[in-house]
DNA sequence: AAGTGACCGTTAATGAAAATTAGTCACTTT
DNA sequence: AAAGTGACTAATTTTCATTAACGGTCACTT
């Protein structure tokens, strides 16, 4: 068997064990079992459990680098852009079996390996929405402020939005979200005053 | 030695207790010695270990609800006061030593008293918030909304822009904090594009 | 040369014994 | 008799020694 067939192998095996048992329940030897290679033979292509993770990790990072490039249109008001690309990739991570396992071993179990790659993935999405604000700014689509920062705020208000569920009243659906995503970040709470109808 | 000073003895020992560690460190035994009374005595004015903890709770919420009244003046405009009750009574549960301890506890063992405990002041916090913000409906001050999610959206705001800490760059300055409040809940984001200068 | 699995040192799970704790109540003090 | 107490109990938690499982290696097989 070529060498780049048992590579895939491997990973592909990884990819399963990880996205079912979690990085703490996943053991090397039942790696090598499901992918039918010795456990030594693992050893050949990765440099240890971490390094295979991280680049089972990384493919899905890329996965959520082409859902973002592929869910913008230059040509649509940025707003638009943020919304729609947010909800892309936190649809991506809330549906893939290996984010919702380390979600689950995060709060469970802390495991540092499960914590730091949700962080990874993290931060892509909070790049990604730096650079759209940095060009939003540019174009003076938004008023000055620190992209890093507002990055952070509107992915923490995504996130509240869409867990607005444990106390009381079922989570919002997908339009309430998108009104109250436009009344924070694009027109404000404070009612118009001085303008006359 | 009165009834009632035994009481208040009972409880000045345990509130200094909880506070200096936490709920689960704190024994019956500990709490009897401090106050120099015998541990049955305790159990003629709380019925367990819970009613004594919720009694000295009860006495921080209070606290907290006459800074809130204390703070507000009628005669400002809403966001000002939102902002100044909000910072006010984060920062009191911020530097209260119990509910640093609590807060710890939760992180460290997941405490489930502790955790109820803080769930129980940040309600009181949002109650205070659904309030105003009907208030500010009524006045037309803001915009139509439901005030139990917008009160949830600003406490998160005001927690993520308090604690700008984790990745990189010192915490934001209060001037700072207030200038990102105001530009989401107040202005909006979006750079006003219509209006001719 | 490529691939393997028995083996090694370390870490984690297990469970039984020991210690601690919330809560009670027979007894002491006032 | 009313108020107060701390030794006691049942239940929980901690401790610790033993066992099991794991990641990683390497002498050996294919």
């Amino acid at each position: 068997m070529a060498v780049t067939d048992r590579r895939k192998q491997v990973l592909a095996s990884a990819a399963q064990s990880f996205a079912t048992f979690g990085y703490k329940a996943t053991t090397m030897d039942q790696v090598a079992k499901i992918a039918n290679v010795g456990k030594g033979t693992i050893y050949t292509f990765f440099a240890n459990k971490e390094e295979l993770f991280d680049e089972i990790l990384y493919g899905a990072i890329l996965d959520m680098k082409k859902i973002a490039d592929r869910e913008i249109s230059r040509d649509k008001e940025f707003f638009d852009n943020l919304y729609r690309v947010l909800d892309r990739l936190l649809e991506y991570r809330r549906e893939h079996e290996l984010f919702i396992k380390l979600s689950h071993e995060v709060r469970d179990f802390g495991t540092p390996q499960a914590l730091e790659a949700l962080d990874k993935v993290e931060n892509v999405i909070l790049e990604y929405m730096e650079r759209e604000l940095k060009l939003a700014l540019d174009n003076k689509e938004i008023k000055p402020c620190d992209p890093k920062i507002v990055a952070n705020v509107i992915l923490r208000l995504y996130i509240t939005l869409t867990t607005e569920s444990r106390k009381s009243s079922e989570p919002l659906n997908k339009e309430e979200i998108k009104h109250y995503f436009r009344l924070f970040l694009s027109e404000g709470l404070a009612e118009v005053r001085d303008v006359t109808v």
